[in-house]
DNA sequence: CGATCGCTTGCCCATATGTTATTGCGGTTA
DNA sequence: TAACCGCAATAACATATGGGCAAGCGATCG
């Protein structure tokens, strides 16, 4: 069809343009690491290729196997789990640098599926050459560590909010969790973030109805603290949000990425 | 006070005592990965000493930063994390062969405590020495990576509970869990656990308060899915709870340990 | 242009879950 | 033995959240 092989209906292209990561567009972002120029070109070598998503598009899905890991170059991703009744989990949001697949190390079908929520570009890395990759390159195994550990830190705010927070203050924490997400990856200004997301979405990732959901999006917006449109999420004072939900995401430090 | 040295008045232990990993306890259990004597040796090096807990010991203190990362030789710790007003969330069960500060790594304070369940002993190792250890067992690397991954699954597990599970399901889901995770650590037989968790712990837990804890275990009971009473877990039929709540642990491959 | 479709919003009512308080039981300690 | 403590089991009542339905609104598409 385009110039580039289109090998799946969904919205996923498979593209032989690879960006060098001696030229990595992530390069400039305060929120990441710097990256010496010959780790760079470790990295390179292991890279196999690229994938572009439009929004919508899937990378993994659930209950397959996969032989490739991910790396977030652009755009932003969910992942999330389905129920056989049809509900549906969302488990995290995905970030540029983030690691995408590492459950695909356990060499079990996924339990959950990722889908992108804006245009996005993917590095391809494989999986089976990842033991040899971290044999030659130590420091990137523990990169690898440090963002797995910081995913599982993300998951355990999740935890939570959803075990501990009523429909406010779990929307509130979310945007702000998002936003300073953004923030540290270049996506967001000035306390917005230009992101498409669906009241369903925050339901289904928030564990609440998509009628309480709005109901609770509506009282935050009057009161001044969060205004979340389809389009955008901004937070004019995000002190005060942080202060009324308890949640401080503490600006960590630069995260690694490969 | 006793033979070893008393660190810490909250019942922890600082032993000169070292189990080798050479004969380490949990080599026979078939629900964690055989080991190769080399392999045990290796660990072994990298070993630093042990710990002893009694019920309500801790091991990592919210807050704080260490230097250390632990595995689990024997015993059920739980990891909770504490808010300002009191409220606890417990993130997750730990059992023999998990590994305890994967957070550590990131040179940040911890987001949560870990705290002893049972009597339990730990294996501790030294963070700083870590890059080298995998730097010279890449497979290890692969491990350490491997366990991550299987943490964030069960994590992804408990959110699915909490967002989307009702009292009754989420208490089933729970025991569940916790009897599989103990089946594989030879922990328990027969759809039975002996292990004394408070119904405050599960309220905490699950984001339910205390008295609809309690009032969906009757239900459970009564309905004859889970006996859970403060001493033990059992589960007649484990083929029944798991339709009911939709989840299916699936025998995974053997985890891996230091 | 009208026809759809999905998102948003509002309303009314049902119910799952939370709050507060009391009781009872068994084990521990003085 | 009495006093105490932690935990489990109830009861009566309050409220947060969910479910169902319908309307307005903006895109997209023929």
């Amino acid at each position: 069809m385009g110039t580039e092989s289109e090998t799946n209906g969904r919205g996923v292209k498979v593209g032989a343009a690879m960006t060098p990561c001696t030229d990595c567009p992530l390069l400039d972002c305060p929120g990441l690491r710097q990256m010496e120029p010959e780790r760079r070109r470790e990295v390179e070598a292991f890279k196999q290729g690229e994938i572009s998503l439009e929004r919508g598009g899937q990378v993994l899905t659930q209950g397959m196997r996969s032989n490739e890991i991910y790396t977030v170059l652009s755009g932003v991703l969910i992942r999330f789990r389905l129920m056989e009744d049809g509900r549906r989990q969302i488990i995290n949001f995905l970030f540029p640098g983030d690691l995408v697949g590492l459950q695909s190390m356990l060499d079990e079908p996924m339990t959950h599926g990722v889908e992108a929520l804006t245009p996005a570009q993917l590095c391809v890395f494989p999986r089976d050459r990842f033991i040899d990759f971290v044999g030659q390159n130590p420091h990137m195994g523990y990169d690898v560590i440090w963002l797995a550990a910081k995913e599982e830190s993300a998951l355990e705010e999740h935890l939570v909010a959803l075990g501990q927070r009523n429909a406010k203050e779990r929307i509130a924490y979310l945007a702000l969790f998002i936003l300073r997400r953004a923030e540290g990856t270049c996506l967001a200004a000035n306390g917005r973030v230009e992101l498409s997301i669906t009241q369903g979405q925050i339901a289904d990732m928030l564990g609440l109805s998509l009628v309480h959901t709005n109901r609770s999006m509506q009282a935050l917006r009057r009161d001044g603290l969060v205004r979340w449109s389809l389009n955008a999420i901004e937070i004019p004072d995000p002190e005060a949000v942080s202060k009324f939900v308890r949640y401080d995401p503490h600006l960590s430090n630069p995260r690694p990425y490969l």
